[in-house]
DNA sequence: CTCGAAGACTTTAGCACTAAACTTAGAAGG
DNA sequence: CCTTCTAAGTTTAGTGCTAAAGTCTTCGAG
């Protein structure tokens, strides 16, 4: 069973040899789908973590630049309901309370009740979190262009194009037309 | 982030939305870099979001089918110990401590102290953890081929070369040669 | 042979999340 | 007006993780 000497982060063997491996296993397998699917899971991985070093060198955490992604998203003036970012980040509503209670104990948002009905509550980014956003958001260009650096403008394209096609088939998740992949969200 | 790897998911802006909206509040953005980033992103969670319904019908988490496919994936006899099982995982050994005792009050695996040096565990596949990972992966592997079904052999090809590349350029995190891209792991 | 150090887990404390129960404000109906 | 219903958040209980401290076995030096 070879192995190196490691380090936090997973250690796993080689693509090539994971696919292998699967073959040797499991017969029925698509080595060119296997490949497309691992890979894609693997650098998608790598790429959480490296985005997580990056937001931790400017004191927030990946958790909490997500938040901020979402409140700029929204545009001016970048103020959303706890409902509505949790359901925007796949949250429940209570994760939400205790993520927003931090956030706003470091300054990155404000919360507050709506005057106009008094139930609901406006949470807004402040001026201190849109500048981190804009720190973060500049680090992750840097980091992707990096990382896209090999590829030329054309692969970049065909790259895009492909996994825009993927993910439509995803999201939409047609009841039908040839496949099933129902029932997603 | 790692693995299991993020995360959130149901209701996004469009990706064409977003990128605009990015592009309105950060005018430095690449749109071609970040609809590939981003497309990859949101793919791999509603994929995620997809194996942990498709396994949770077989009565196992997602978290536990990582732990199968580590097992099988390390050849027979399908034995590792806790520690070598938590770095491929990229978790604490603390965390595999109590994943394993779930596992094997399931049947799914065993644990028994090594009798050569009674320091180690080895964790071992039992029958039902096989099947359930076979069973796993004939799920998992239907709903890949389901997802590229649009996509021609050609296309797969070119996707699976154009991830693996971008995986190479991150595992590898070379010192230098004209990106940084360092620290990954 | 005994002590000390190292290695491989396990245990403890604390954090972030989910599911479900609870609270409160506004809306709807009698 | 008073229920009752519903919507939006918060609170509670319980899960699974990390970091750090603890335990137990083995190894090495004197």
């Amino acid at each position: 069973m070879s192995e190196s000497t490691e380090e936090p982060g997973p250690s796993e063997p080689s693509l090539d040899e994971q696919i292998a491996a699967y073959q040797r296993e499991f017969r029925d397998l698509d080595p060119q789908v296997e490949q497309a699917v691992s890979a894609l899971g693997r650098l998608n991985r790598r790429m959480n973590v490296a985005y997580g070093r990056q937001v931790a060198a400017l004191g927030i955490s990946n958790a909490e630049w997500e938040v901020l992604k979402t409140l700029v998203l929204s545009g001016a003036p970048y103020r959303l309901g706890p409902g509505e970012l949790a359901k925007r980040l796949g949250l429940t509503p209570a994760a939400m309370t205790h993520r927003i209670d931090r956030m706003a104990g470091e300054g990155l948002v404000t919360r507050d009740r709506d005057e106009n009905n008094r139930v609901r509550v406006i949470v807004e980014l402040t001026d201190e979190g849109r500048t981190k956003w804009l720190e973060a958001m500049r680090m992750a260009s840097d980091f992707e262009e990096d990382l896209l650096q090999d590829l030329s403008g054309d692969e970049r394209g065909v790259l895009g194009e492909l996994l825009v096609r993927l993910l439509r088939r995803v999201e939409h998740a047609q009841p039908d037309a040839g496949g099933r992949l129902t029932d997603l969200d």
